[in-house]
DNA sequence: TATTGTTATACTCTATAACTATA
DNA sequence: TATAGTTATAGAGTATAACAATA
């Protein structure tokens, strides 16, 4: 566990304050996934094609900010491990699927991250809860 | 850039939206020091150098959460970049210090992070602004 | 021509284990 | 005994370049 020092300047600044409470609590996120034998991405993968369907690798990946060539070993990763499948739209591309393992490790992927996202909204001073997914956002977009 | 959209769960989670949101500012942020020959960590030791004395490398280590084992390279890196030096504490430790070379980048590396705090600060609504570094240090701490 | 999927590669960050020497 | 510094190593994420095949 970190320590924050009031004699710390870091501390007072936006940009790493949001690297410093993002890699504590990513960290604290992939153990907890990791007992499912989850990575992040992975998890995120199985959330996006288990609300959107017939989604290529390329489109997962801008939705994820993850770019094309690193998907390569993600998607066989996650092929192999049995929980998604390849479906051809045509004879160029294919759309990841899930397959009924990935259902059910995505059931469990969804249990984990409210578990997570749960315990982070409870760090969070009651009266800032509100703005905070928002703000997050509009750093992103 | 990543473009959000409105179909994805994702971003309704406050632990992705914390995740991609991170991503976006610190790749920003590493391009700008970059300008400068600069790591964000690199950045980081010098502020933190530069503003106590006599800091042994594993108490940065402990201030930014780098391990004591990951902050030999980067010391070694700075060291040999002319910007910092070991001042011998005992037979045991030494006190990382800066050079006047590494005074000067340090400089730099606080105008580089001004102006990225600042675009960072412009892009959160003026509403929220002043409970976001609060917020951030409470999921850190 | 642009896009998809892929391979190969390299760099950064992070994590762990183990060893030496000193406090 | 505990701590500081170090070495070695491995895993994970990310970035670029290049290529073939297809839209």
């Amino acid at each position: 566990m970190p320590h924050r020092d009031e004699r710390d300047v870091l501390s007072t600044l936006p940009g790493y304050a949001l690297r410093r409470a993002a890699n504590a609590m990513m960290s604290d996120f992939a153990t907890r996934l990791g007992t499912a034998d989850l990575r992040i991405s992975d998890a995120s993968v199985l959330q996006i094609i288990g609300e959107r369907t017939d989604m290529t690798s390329s489109e997962i990946g801008k939705v994820l900010d993850i770019q094309r060539a690193n998907m390569v070993p993600l998607v066989n990763r996650l092929e192999k491990a049995g929980l998604i499948a390849r479906k051809p739209i045509d004879r160029k591309s294919s759309a990841i699927v899930l397959t009924s393992a990935g259902l059910e490790r995505l059931a469990t992927a969804r249990t984990i991250t409210s578990q997570f996202e749960d315990a982070l909204i409870a760090r969070i001073p009651e009266q800032h809860r509100q703005c905070f997914v928002e703000t997050l956002n509009a750093l992103w977009d």
